[in-house]
RNA sequence: GCCCAGGUGGCGGAAUUGGUAGACGCGCUGGAUUCAAAAUCCAGUACUGCAAGGUGUGCGGGUUCGAUUCCCGCCCUGGGUACCA
């Protein structure tokens, strides 16, 4: 019987379904492994190749931790809200809950088809009423709770009410905007209003009117993470900032040990230094410059009113020659004096119409405004000039940033644009062409820091502005906080309705608060979110429920919040429901989440380091703060699998006309091979003459023509063919014809040997480059196991790599070898019971061992590499030991499932039970050898190799070589200078 | 600019701690089998040279008996990030 692998897979995937093979308990004995793989949303588009790379890798150590024993959690679900399910419902009229579905059942189908052991059971879908309802109660949650610094950790709301009113609020250390003081009695004198208002300011999910980045085209509000380059990720559109009343989650609070649970992470670094990038901690000083109130030669007045700046580099406060204001500075307008008003408002003005992208682009104009105050040095007690420029943000540090030309760049480039005083304050440093950034060196000419290095000045200085009560040392984080708002349908609704403009969270009990239906997917006319359009939205706090907009009183029936919130909330704790996803009353169990704890292994992209990563670990390290979980870390070991990028196939198209006939419409066109191209091509400059005698010859034969008849002659630009017509880069021209009614009579110029060879590039996969390759046509070609092996055998997981399916075969007919092993020539089995020979052994045990490194370094494609080196071998010893292939089978069986449970079961063991077979274990004793090959090298190059007994000692050997005849030749006659012996490994010979 | 990852045959890639560079697979070349093809099997395949030999892991140095591996300085590719004071 030949290797059937049709009928093999399809029987085996029925039977794991039907058993429930890869079910996980939530109460074993045995120890628990969690693998994850990143969700997926469900595109339109369906699985390509790309998908299941990191499927496949999860899936194959899953099952190898089965194999070794453990209780794996293993589950798979789907991220299942978002923006393009809404923009087909917008264009369609479709319910994004319609498309979502049928969606999700294609993915399904075309995971079953690839033979992962998840455990179905424990599906999940963020879009579903019984998922969301448990992210609508995380929610409320962190509305209840602010974050308390002293203890570095979420608190309730109801007991920080209970210090107010106290003590007020000038004893708490909390992550707050909060930058009014009040004791215990102004606390309880203000009316239920205010009390929210302040309390607003310290809850963990809060409302305020905050910056955003708004995108018109998108029609919503978009996270720091969601925008690249000042342009949307989804879509690539402009955004704009906007003041907007917005839901934000205060992950500020969280900063400090988002950086520092980096450490314990078994991560990569680039992960983490992006993460710690993007959180950007940095640690200074804040310092105050007292303002100037007098006339020229007047002494300083009072430090009553100053401006407060933030520096990094206080050792060089001496070098100070002026300061500049962000644009958007409260105190500038009371600052700026009669005679420059006009310009500082301008200025003021055209920076605020500024786009983020538009600030970015412009980074190297130096622009600014003299505001005509100053302010007074707090040491040297010197008049400094107070600006304005656009390279200070309002947004970081205090708005506000003391300029040092001779030690940072923008400041020099700044002060030499303006000609302002570039003062040098380092020992023996030039800064005449640049700034001095460097923390190295000796600071001069500052008073009491002279003479000290960077990092004492640094100490010192801090000491001083400290003991005069001028500012203290400080830490800046860049992160912001996380808009949570967005003006969509596809997401989840928040469980909150608005009383008097304040809003209420929903009680638990009526959870979930599902989406409603809407007519229209757009934003209403006057421009509220699509829920605006939802004519039953109104929240009935008497019955506790969702009921018709027209009972809105404002006494007991309320409006409900029109936004929903975005992708990131669902994925944020998605891994804790699989542990337990049917449970009703608790968004996961104490008892499973202690069992099951974090996830041991978590495979997917990178992209996802500044978005879901940092929100996920948020959220786990917010749950782990009240209790409800054991950990603070979500994920403790990652890999993220590179992209796996298309091929695309090109063909080249010539246009040309006969002499004379300069009208376009009678272009005719013709197709090129690639050699040709390369000789006349030039992608820089498409449109040109041609002069190569070949093409012009060849179309006045066509032509029937003399060359002297054909003149202009234009390339066009490449065109993408569909990669399924293309084999080995050879078009098939047939197809080629057939696929578009306007290649019907096209013509070619081929290459020698007669083909029409593509041209080729490699390119992310889209539809529109014709360069998708779905699984589904493999497995249908090759079967699932050879897809499985051979998308490992591409490479080291963790790097892009070009799809290819020339090495296909490769990987296939490995299988078929294997298959081969256990039969003989007319297909039937043939195994035997006998002892094995040593040999065989020997290749047994240096697999096993082998196999195992691989799979705990995660090196697949070696481990690929290492079977197809096992078969070989067996194949040459004829072996079909049944102790030797049962192992091996083991072993092979999380990489290729189906050949391997459909061999176990010829091999007579019970159906299913390799699965949780024992991993063979590694004997070295078959490894020992009684002889090693010696290369014998001269000054390190390797000349000839001599065997020896692996027991020989030292001097034995060294005297062995010595006395060879090759050794004598190759030392012309001199003594060896040293001779280095190492057992095991190698001679070398010092001339 | 800054941070991170990477640079090895025609191609994808191997090479645990410094010890025979190019495993494994693809492709290619030749051969066997076949009426022929597919499939299968065998041999060869870093470059250069008729050969002996020489040269080779992005480039230039260094450490070492010995460097793809360690150190210093560059170049290139990919990813991230950017007036963050």
């Amino acid at each position: 019987m030949e290797y059937n692998f049709r009928e093999i897979e399809a029987k085996w995937r029925q039977f794991w379904a039907e058993n429930q093979t890869f079910k996980a308990e939530d109460n074993s004995e045995k120890p628990k492994y969690y693998v994850l793989d990143m969700f997926p949303y469900p595109s339109g588009a369906g699985l390509h190749v790309g998908h299941p790379l990191g499927y496949i890798a999860s899936d194959i150590f899953a099952r190898y931790k089965r194999l070794q024993g453990f209780n794996v959690l293993h589950p798979m679900g789907y991220d299942s809200f978002g923006l393009p399910a809404e923009q087909y419902a917008i264009q369609t009229g479709q319910h994004p809950d319609k498309t979502t579905k049928e969606n999700i059942a294609r993915y399904r189908e075309q995971l079953d088809k690839i033979g992962f052991s998840f455990d179905w059971s424990r599906e999940v879908r963020t879009s579903s009423p019984e998922y969301y309802k448990w992210t609508q109660w995380i929610f409320t949650q962190l509305f209840d709770c602010w974050y308390n610094n002293k203890t570095q950790q979420a608190e309730r709301i109801s007991e920080l009410e209970l210090i107010f009113a106290s003590v007020g609020n000038t004893v708490v250390d909390a992550t707050t905007d909060c930058e009014e003081t009040f004791n215990a009695e102004t606390w309880n004198g203000f009316d239920h209003e205010k009390k929210e208002a302040i309390l607003q300011q310290y809850r963990l999910a809060y409302l305020a009117d905050s910056w955003v980045n708004w995108c018109p085209a998108l029609g919503t509000v978009l996270a720091n993470d969601e925008v690249i380059n000042g342009v949307s990720e989804r879509g690539g559109h402009p955004v704009e900032q906007k003041k907007m009343r917005q839901w934000s989650m205060r992950i500020k609070a969280y900063a400090e040990r988002l950086i520092t649970g980096l450490d314990g992470l078994d991560w990569t670094d680039s992960i983490k230094d992006q993460q710690r990038n993007w959180i950007g901690k940095s640690q200074g000083c804040s310092v105050c410059f007292p303002l100037w109130r007098g006339t020229e030669g007047e002494e300083m007045l009072e430090i009553n009113e100053s401006i407060e700046v933030f520096t990094t580099r206080p050792d060089t406060i001496f070098g100070v020659s002026f300061l500049v204001l962000a644009p958007e500075h409260p105190l500038v307008a009371k600052l700026t004096t009669e005679d420059k008003r006009e310009a500082v408002e301008n200025y003021v003005k055209a920076s605020s119409l500024k786009t983020e992208r538009d600030r970015q682009a412009n980074v190297k104009n130096i622009s600014g405004e003299f505001i005509g105050s100053y302010a007074v040095h707090p040491f040297t007690g010197e008049k400094v000039q107070l600006w304005i420029g656009d390279y200070v943000l309002a947004s970081y540090g205090t708005g506000a940033v003391m300029a040092v030309p001779c030690g940072d760049q923008r400041d020099w480039d700044f002060a030499n644009h303006f000609g302002l005083e570039i003062k040098n304050i380092f020992e023996n440093i030039d800064i005449s062409e640049a700034a001095y950034t460097e923390k190295e060196g000796k600071i001069a000419d500052s008073g009491f820091l002279t003479g000290l290095t960077v990092k004492e000045a640094m100490k010192a200085a801090i000491e001083a502005i400290e003991a005069k009560e001028l500012g203290k040392g400080k830490t800046n984080y860049r992160l912001r906080d996380a808009v949570f708002s967005r003006q969509r349908y596809w997401g989840e609704p928040f469980p909150v309705y608005y009383k008097n403009g304040k809003p209420h969270m929903i009680d638990a009990r009526y959870m979930p608060i599902i989406l409603p239906e809407v007519e229209k997917y757009l934003p209403t006319e006057d421009g509220q979110p699509p829920l605006g359009n939802a004519p039953v939205w109104a929240w009935d706090t008497v019955d506790n429920q969702i009921v018709d907009n027209v009972n809105i009183d404002h006494e007991t029936v309320f409006p409900m919040e029109l936004n929903t919130m975005p992708g990131w909330a669902g994925s944020s704790w998605y891994f804790l429901r699989y542990m337990d996803p049917h449970n009703e009353q608790e968004f996961v169990s104490k008892e499973k989440v202690d069992y099951w704890k974090n996830v041991d292994l978590y495979i997917g992209g990178s992209e996802h380091a500044t978005g879901h990563l940092l929100y996920a670990r948020f959220w786990t390290k917010f749950l782990y703060d009240l209790g409800f979980i054991g950990f603070d870390e979500p994920f403790q070991k990652m890999i993220n699998q590179g992209m796996i990028l298309g091929r695309s196939s090109l063909v080249y198209k010539l246009h040309y006309s006969k002499l004379n006939t300069q009208s376009t419409d009678n272009l005719k066109s013709i197709f090129i091979s690639k050699s040709l191209f390369e000789k006349i091509g030039d992608s820089k400059n498409p449109l040109r003459q041609i002069t190569n005698e070949t093409i012009i010859n060849f179309i006045a034969d066509k032509n029937n023509t003399s060359p002297n008849e054909i003149n202009p002659l234009f390339i066009t630009n490449e065109l993408h063919v569909d990669i399924s017509i293309v084999d080995n880069d050879k078009l098939d021209i047939e197809a080629f014809k057939n696929s578009r009614e306007e290649y019907k009579n096209a013509e070619f110029i081929y290459e020698d040997d007669g083909t029409y060879i593509c041209g080729s590039e490699v390119e992310k996969m889209s539809k529109s480059k014709f360069n998708v390759q779905t699984p589904d046509e493999l497995v249908e070609k090759f079967g699932a196991d050879t897809l499985r092996m051979y998308e490992m055998f591409l490479g080291p997981l963790e790097q892009s790599k070009p799809w290819d399916t020339k090495g296909i075969n490769g990987v296939h007919n490995f299988l078929r070898k294997f298959w081969r092993l256990f039969h003989d020539q007319t297909g039937n089995l043939l195994i035997s019971d006998e002892a094995p020979s040593k040999d065989s052994l020997k290749t047994l045990h240096k697999t096993i061992q082998k196999i195992s490194i691989d799979l705990e370094r995660f090196s697949f494609n070696t481990g690929v590499s290492n079977f197809m080196i096992a078969v070989n071998e067996l194949g040459e010893q004829k072996c079909n030991n049944r102790a030797i292939l049962k192992d091996l089978l083991i072993m092979l069986s999380p990489y290729a499932p189906h050949i391997s449970e459909e061999l176990w079961v010829k091999l007579g063991y019970e159906a299913g039970s390799i699965n949780v077979a024992p991993f063979p274990t590694f004997n070295p004793d078959y490894l020992v050898e009684s002889a090693f090959s010696y290369p014998i090298s001269f000054n390190g190059k390797v000349r000839f190799s001599v065997e020896l007994p692996a027991d020989m000692s030292k001097e034995d050997a060294e005297a062995h070589v010595l006395g060879l005849e090759k050794t004598q030749h190759y030392l012309e006659g001199k003594a060896p200078k040293k001779m280095i012996v190492v057992p095991g490994r190698i001679v070398n010979i010092v001339l």
